[in-house]
Formats: structure tokens, sequence, C-alpha cells
DNA sequence: TGTACATCAGTGAACGCGCGTTCACTGATGTAC
DNA sequence: TGTACATCAGTGAACGCGCGTTCACTGATGTAC
């Protein structure tokens, strides 16, 4: 209740994000497996026993990086599938935010890139978990598409999962473009042609399939 | 010339050979990036110098890793694709395929997912330029099919790419889904279904886009 | 075939170094009265 | 407001350990004659 209750808790998240951002650059060389408390603590300017204040190892605040990394992106995902519009303007807009996102946080989507199929395990599952949450919901809001009428929802959701990976994968090829305008805009170029294949096939998806019984 | 000449060679192959396999299966539960020399020769039972009588650092193991996980890969990329037949025939056929690649050689896969975002940069770049190599044939044998007349090269080479990014993460889930069948089953019937989105989308690729001028 | 020398894959001791973790501590912040 | 005690984020010394790399070596294999 006093004005200045609070200034411990305070600093002790601001030393927290600290650790977090010192280790997030730290992997821009490096994978998680390799990245040691005592270089973290390093950057930090921390005495390395400080760590234990805050998480119980390297692989724990990897944990936390996996929270942090893919609630910047869980959004992007979102809003790039249910966005409005003609088709070559969503898949412009898509891109669009895929891009931007990849020149605010590059080193979340290196992370993501990096760890998802890491050397990690619970941070292997953190994020095979959260990308599930993200991806049900896309299904989701798929589903309320007037273009998904007469879909079924293990249909919407291996849409859903195709959308997610695409996503990843560009923003992924983004990254290692960035620096260079004109990789940049191949890879843009090739990623919007890929949405158009996506979105050709998912339009005459019930003519096609109606037909044959497939289980 | 003399009957036992190239025993020394022989046995020097063999070793190598040890390493590469010994390293390999230590990559189950870490990334490269946090491989050990120790550690390899140790799993081969030799002394930590021998292993530079075969590499100059752990970096240049994976390099070679990478040639040998994508020398196995590369005949089933190839494979899936310029498969012959109806379209439901060849997607059972390419999926029986790369289920039957993971079975036989789920250390590679798992290298390849690992390393081809992570944290060792030469062997990154290794798997960039041989999966480029592999996505390029992928292209030209695309081109001969007759369903990608009046395709043009952009086009087909999205294509590919498409196809052999597919391929690895269906491979990948397919990885994860070893020990429950129901979870191989699972994921073996989405893969299949966006390999059919895709080829519906490809079928129907030119009455879409031979409308919009689009550069 | 036999001999004398060259090659070179693998050895083992030694090195300096940074690692993760423990422990008792300090001193600013927080709380009770 | 002032005082006395509690909390706890960060400290710094110490530890045992495994690391990558060097070096001079050994002895089986290879080669020349």
């Amino acid at each position: 209740m006093s004005p200045t209750t609070g200034i411990r808790q305070a600093q002790k998240r601001k030393t927290r994000q600290a650790l977090l951002d010192a280790a997030l650059g730290l992997l821009e060389g490096q994978s998680l497996s390799s990245l040691g408390l005592r270089e973290v603590t390093r950057a930090v300017g921390i005495a390395p026993t400080a760590f234990y204040r805050h998480f119980r190892s390297v692989e724990d605040l990897g944990v936390a990086l996996v929270e942090e990394a893919l609630g910047s992106l869980h959004p992007v995902i979102r809003t790039t599938v249910s966005s409005s519009g003609d088709g070559e303007e969503r898949i412009a807009r898509a891109i669009g935010l895929i891009a931007g996102h990849v020149d605010a946080y590059p080193a979340h989507v290196r992370f993501i890139a990096r760890e998802r199929h890491g050397g990690v395990r619970p941070v292997r599952e953190a994020i095979r978990e959260r990308l599930a949450r993200s991806t049900a919901e896309v299904a989701q809001a798929l589903a309320g598409d007037a273009e998904s009428a007469g879909w079924s929802a293990e249909d919407l959701l291996m849409l859903a999962q195709l959308h997610v990976d695409q996503m990843l994968i560009t923003a992924s090829l983004l990254l290692e473009a960035s620096g260079s305008p004109e990789a940049r805009e191949r890879a843009s170029e090739v990623a919007a042609r890929q949405l158009r294949l996506i979105q050709v096939g998912r339009r005459h998806w019930l003519d096609e399939t109606a037909a044959a019984g497939g289980r």
C-alpha cells in the first residue's frame, strides 16, 4: 500500500527480462542446448549464481522464451489467416504482416525455427503445444469463413496446419534473406505463389473430393 | 598391387564411419552445437586425439553427416514426386516411401530436421545447398510431367519447393509419431490430405492464374 | 622372398580454461507495531 | 513518523569436472630395392 512498495519486485522483473533478452541475443549464433548459464549472466552483468533466483536451469529459461516468442507470433498467425478481402489482397497482406514481424522480432523467429526441432525436449514440447493451440484456433477461424462451408473438421485442421507450417517456413526464409533486398523480394514472391496455390486448392477442394468416398 | 595393400585405408574408413555413426547416435538427444569431440571418441572407443585424423572439428564432422543424411534422403524426394499413376495412388505411395525412410534412417531424418535451422552455420549452409539442388531436380522432373504443360519455370520451382518442404515436415512428423501406431496413422492421414490439397491446387493452377496478369 | 626405411592411424600425458553448482554472506526493500 | 525485525535479489569464493588442443610417441602397414 505504501508508495514505494514493489520496487524489489519491479527490479526482479527487470533482471529476469534482461536474462531473457541476453539469452535471445546469444542464441543468434548457437542453439539453446549449447548456451551456458555463465554466458548469459556475463552478458547481463550479474553474478552466475543470481541466475538461480529466476530460472532453475537454461532449459527452464528456454521454455520461458517459447512463451515470449510464440506470444508475439500468435497474433500474426491469427491475423494472416482470418483477414478479409479479395484473394490477392489477402495474400499480399499476409506476407506483409509476416515480413513486418520478422523485421520487428528477428530473434523470436530464429529461436522458434531453431528450437522447434532442437535438442532440448522441454522446449520442443512447449513449442509443439503452443503451435497446436494456435493451429486449432486458426481452424476455428477458418470454419467461420464462407469459403469453408461444407468442410469437415479434419479438413479444416489440415488446412490450418498447412497454413501455420507455411507461415513458419516463410518467416524463416525471410529471416535468412534479410540484409539482401533482392533475396527478400524473391522469398516473398515464392511465398505468394505458394499461398496462391493453396488458395486454388482450397477453392476446388469440395468439387474434387466430394466424388471420392475416402474415409 | 600386393594383395594386402589397402588394409590401412580400409581401417581408416571404418574408424571414420564409426565416428559418424556414434555422432549420429549421440545427436538423438542434443544438437550438433553442443556435441563434444571427446564424447564422440569415447563412444567409438578411441583416444580423443585420433579424432583429428578424420575431421578438423565437430562442425566438419557435421558437414560430412549432411552428405550422408541427404544422400539417403534425396532418392526418396526424387521418387515421391516423379512416381506415376493415379492421384490417390501416387499420394499413398509417396507417404509410404517417406514412412519407410523414417523407419530405416530415423537418425538421418532427425539430424536434418534439427540442423536445418540449427546453431552451426556451415552445417546449415550445407543442408541449404543440397536441398536447393534436390529442389531444382524435382522442378525439372515436374517440368517433364504432362500435368505441368504451360507452367512457368518460377511456378515449377515454387511447386517443387512446396513439395520438398512438405516432405520434410511429413518425415519429421512421422518421426515424432514413431512408437505410437495411432499417432503415425494420424500423421499419415494429415499428410495425405495436404498432398491432396496441393494436387487440387496444381490441377486448377492455370485456370485461375491465366486470367490475372501477375508479373 | 627378404631387408631396410617411410608413412601415418591411433596413443597417452599434459595444459589451461570455463563450466554448473554449493554455500554463507550482504544490504536494500518490505512489514509490523 | 520512527524503530526493530524479516525477506530475499544479488555476491563472491570455492569445488570438482570435462572440455579442446599440443606434443612426442608407437607400432602396424606400405614401399623400394
